[in-house]
DNA sequence: TCCAACATGTAATTAGTTACATGATTAG
DNA sequence: CTAATCATGTAACTAATTACATGTTGGA
C-alpha cells in the first residue's frame, strides 16, 4: 500500500486493466496491439511492475489454474488504481529528449557514398511503407470511436498517432532522397 | 584498440568530431543544437563515451589548458574513426520499440474528465507549436544543403526530421481535440 | 517424437538520468 | 560578494533488453 510515483509502464498496465482483467502472460500479450504502437515491455519487466502495482494497492490478484509448473495470477484493476490512471491521464507528459536513430544517421550522411546512403534511405522507406499500410488497415477494422468516454477512443487515438508520425518520417525519407538525387555535389 | 560495437551515442559524438574537434565540455554544448533534436545525452554520460572511443583507437586527444582543477583534453577523429563512421551510417538502424507518453495517455484518456483532457491536450499542443515554430527558424537560417556531401546536410535534415514530426504530433492533437469536442458520448 | 503455445519468474547487462564533488575565472 | 560559466569526473539509481530456467498440454 505504499502509494510510490506511477511510471509508465504501470500506466500502461493499469490502462489494460482498466479494460479488461488479466493474467501476467495475458497482458504481455495484449501490450502488442495496438498499444504496442506506441509503447512495449518484455515479459520479464512486466512481472516485475505487476508486483509493484500490487504492492501499491493499485490492482489485486486471485489465483487461477495455470497450465505450467507455476501458479497463475488473475489481475483486476483496484478502484484506487483507477483513480491513480485517471488523475495521471490528464497530467501533461514530462518532455522527454527525442531519440531517432535514423536522423542520428542523416546527421553524418554526407560522409558516406551517396549510393549506399541511397539504398539505407529506401529500405528504411519501405519498411515504414509497410508499417503504414498495416496501420490503416487496422485504423478501418476499429473505426470512428463513438465519443470521448468510449474505451475505443483510446485504441483509435493508438493507431492515429502511429499513422501520423509514420507518415512524416515517410515525408522526411522522400526529402532526403530527393537531396541525394540531386548531385554528386 | 580493442574494437567494439559503435554505440548511437558514439555516433553521434564521432559525427560531431567529423565536423570539429572539440573537449568534452564542448561537445556536450554541440550535442544540443541541432542534433540534440533527435539525440542527447548528459555530460556524464559523455565523457565516459568518450574514454570508450579512445580505447577503440576512434578518436585520440591531445592535452590542452583547462579553466578549471583539472586537466582538460582536445578530441580528434582518427582515420579509423572516420572509417567507422562511415560505415555505420550506411547501415539500416534497427529498429527499437516506439515511446510515447502522449499517446499512452491517450489510451486511457476515456476515463478522465473530458474538460480535463482537453486543457491537457491543448498544454501539450502549445509546447509543440513553440518548439516547430523554433525549428522553422533554424531551417530558414541555415537554408537549403548544397549537395550531398555538404555536413550542411547533415543539419538540415535534423533539422526537418524534427519539423515533420512535430507537425504530425499537432495533428494528431487536433484529431484528439475534435473527438474531445464533438460529444459528451 | 518434437515443436509450439501456455505461463511465470530470475539474472546479467546496457543505456540513461540525477545527484555529488571540485575549483578556477569573469561579469554584475 | 555572488552568481554564472568554464571543465571534468564519479556514484547511485531507474528503465529496459537479453538470456537463463522450468515444466505442462495439445497438435502434426
Amino acid at each position: 500500500m505504499t502509494s510510490a510515483q506511477l511510471t509508465d509502464l504501470g500506466a500502461a498496465l493499469l490502462g489494460l486493466l482498466a479494460r479488461a482483467p488479466g493474467t501476467g502472460y495475458d497482458l504481455t500479450r495484449r501490450m502488442h496491439r495496438p498499444i504496442g504502437y506506441f509503447w512495449s515491455a518484455q515479459h520479464s519487466q512486466i512481472y516485475g511492475e505487476l508486483a509493484r502495482l500490487e504492492a501499491a494497492g493499485r490492482i489485486c490478484g486471485e489465483d487461477v489454474e495455470a497450465a505450467g509448473p507455476r501458479q497463475s495470477r488473475r489481475w483486476t484493476i483496484t478502484s484506487s488504481g483507477r483513480r491513480t490512471l485517471r488523475s495521471w491521464v490528464a497530467t501533461p507528459p514530462t518532455t522527454r529528449p527525442e531519440r531517432d536513430q535514423l536522423a542520428l544517421r542523416a546527421y553524418s550522411l554526407w560522409l558516406a557514398d551517396p549510393e549506399a546512403a541511397r539504398t539505407m534511405i529506401e529500405n528504411v522507406r519501405d519498411r515504414w511503407a509497410t508499417q503504414l499500410a498495416e496501420y490503416v488497415q487496422e485504423r478501418d477494422t476499429i473505426g470512428e470511436p463513438h465519443g470521448p468516454s468510449d474505451p475505443a477512443f483510446g485504441n483509435a487515438a493508438a493507431v492515429r498517432a502511429g499513422i501520423f508520425t509514420t507518415q512524416a518520417r515517410i515525408a522526411w525519407c522522400d526529402w532526403v532522397l530527393a537531396v541525394l538525387a540531386n548531385g554528386g555535389d
